[in-house]
DNA sequence: GTGCGGCGTCCAGCATACTGAACAGGTGGC
DNA sequence: GCCACCTGTTCAGTATGCTGGACGCCGCAC
């Protein structure tokens, strides 16, 4: 449809565009941008960059990139350090304001700290988006494991607890749908699996046993048990909660207390009306 | 300066413009009015609102809300339900990108874990942002005090320990230069300060203590303990670090040790080199 | 069933936000 | 000390994003 190509012809002979200048087309191409810059600040957190540089990144005119970099900075979402920019502290007020808009996150905290075993162990939630998992509240044990991902963080659901929880509760049809135009899955470790149909397979033992195991397949040394939990609108899709251990300390009681703490958990979470006090007792059952 | 009033007087008959239109001038509109849209639906989380009512609501044409809400959507920094908006999972990410970003709250969340008294309790980090306080981070102790402020929530630094204890370590200058518009201050319950005169003989006592104290001045009930934490960088504001209890809860010795530990956080995080190695070299008081 | 009011979307014309080059300030190399 | 390079900023012209009205749709009241 659209001529996106062999556009650049003519000035792209020694630039050197990180990002690429695509854009598509929107119909509000400033806040487009001002996206991506944003994107380009995250990527290294505690980066400071200047309007030179993520015109140069961005492949867009230095202009523009300084008109937007002073709108988001008065805005309070990016900040001046000297004359360059970098993340701002509005930031975390909305990303709180997102977090506060689930209602799951809440009572995770709650919910988590009550668990006999697993309350000691790093506990964490997340949200399924395509093949992806947003990890969005984390219960911090007393152990050391600090190495667990930051709220917010998004890695791919094939290599994590949570994710292949997520994604054996979906439809075979929605499945199938993400995975189409999947050619092989990342690899952040040497026991991720690299395929699809290794997906696939995981994915119907996860099923049968009723949880998901990581097994050092995002961090050496570290293995992560996870179930899914239930949208609560139609709309949100499949959550799940994870524990992490330590393999050295994975031993096979331990862990099956945590099992039935995560099993627990998703309980709770599932049904809140059950949760705190019996409000509710027969949802389910058939009308007389 | 600007002519903010009288400006709608044509079309202000029956209209229900709550935000006022102001937007004064930007060089790039669509990106302060994204800003706008983002801070309207973090007003109230969770809440779902189509074009039209966020048009209404910021007095802005519809056609370009709905093309900046869009944009938005394709970012991920807004989510489509149904037909209406909410905040989107992508400021999670760019929340945690930038609390990533302050290096203080990686050792925030190590060194509040080890404090012998105050890791039972509720502990926070907060940055001084003007005269508000933004709250980074939080320790969760095993205690139920589940009313604590969600991160990247914002509250007037003259009613919160974090807040006294960062103004009590400002110069006098730039504290005026803060105070210098203030009228009356922001009431929160029966015993927030009200004037700026009470604050300034507040701060005195601060400095003279050596830590501030929040006596139900935010939430009746609770009373929180604050110190100064400086910024590592010139340009990063006073940080502070508080930990809250219920007042029932509050005994004169728990009292002591907790604000025994609040120091020894302090020292901590204000000199990372020395926080590994050595646990406490004497820095305030002599062991018996 | 029917009319009404509200919604989200589309479109052409205009105002304006974007562009690219020129400017001034700062820094490091030789 | 001087030049060369890169920075961030400014400014006029123009492409283009923004505007307001019109359209089709849906849900509610009557």
């Amino acid at each position: 449809m659209l001529a996106t190509d062999e556009e650049m012809t003519g000035m792209a002979e020694a630039t050197q565009v990180i990002e690429e200048p695509v854009e598509s087309e929107s119909l509000a191409p400033a806040v487009t941008r001002a996206g991506a810059i944003l994107d380009l600040l995250a990527e290294n957190p505690g980066q400071v960059a200047g309007p030179s540089e993520l015109a140069r990144r961005l492949g867009l005119p230095k202009s523009s990139i300084a008109n937007i970099c002073n709108a988001l900075a008065d805005l309070g979402l990016v900040r001046r350090i000297g004359t360059g920019f970098a993340l701002g502290r509005k930031l975390a007020e909305l990303g709180g304001a997102y977090l506060a808009s689930v209602d799951l996150v809440q009572e995770f905290y709650e919910e988590a700290a009550l668990l006999p075993a697993a309350s000691e162990e790093t506990v964490q939630l997340a949200v399924l988006d395509g093949l992806e998992m947003t990890y969005l509240a984390r219960h911090d044990g007393r152990q050391p494991v600090r190495l667990t991902s930051q709220i917010g963080r998004r890695l791919p659901a094939s290599v994590t607890a949570t994710g292949k929880a997520a994604l054996a509760s979906l439809a075979d049809e929605d499945l199938d749908a993400r995975l189409a135009p999947v050619r092989e899955l990342p690899v952040l470790t040497s026991r991720s699996l690299a395929s699809v149909d290794a997906l696939r397979t995981e994915l119907n033992v996860v099923r049968d046993r009723g949880y998901a195991m990581d097994d050092e397949e995002t961090v050496e040394g570290v293995v992560c048990f996870g179930v899914m939990i239930p949208g609560r609108r139609p709309w949100e899709g499949p959550y799940a909660a994870s524990i992490t251990v330590l393999k050295a300390r994975a031993s096979s009681e331990r862990t099956s207390l945590l099992i039935d703490d995560l099993h627990r958990l998703a309980d709770r979470l599932s049904d809140p009306l059950r949760a705190g006090q019996r409000s509710q007792p027969a949802t389910r059952s058939s009308s007389p």
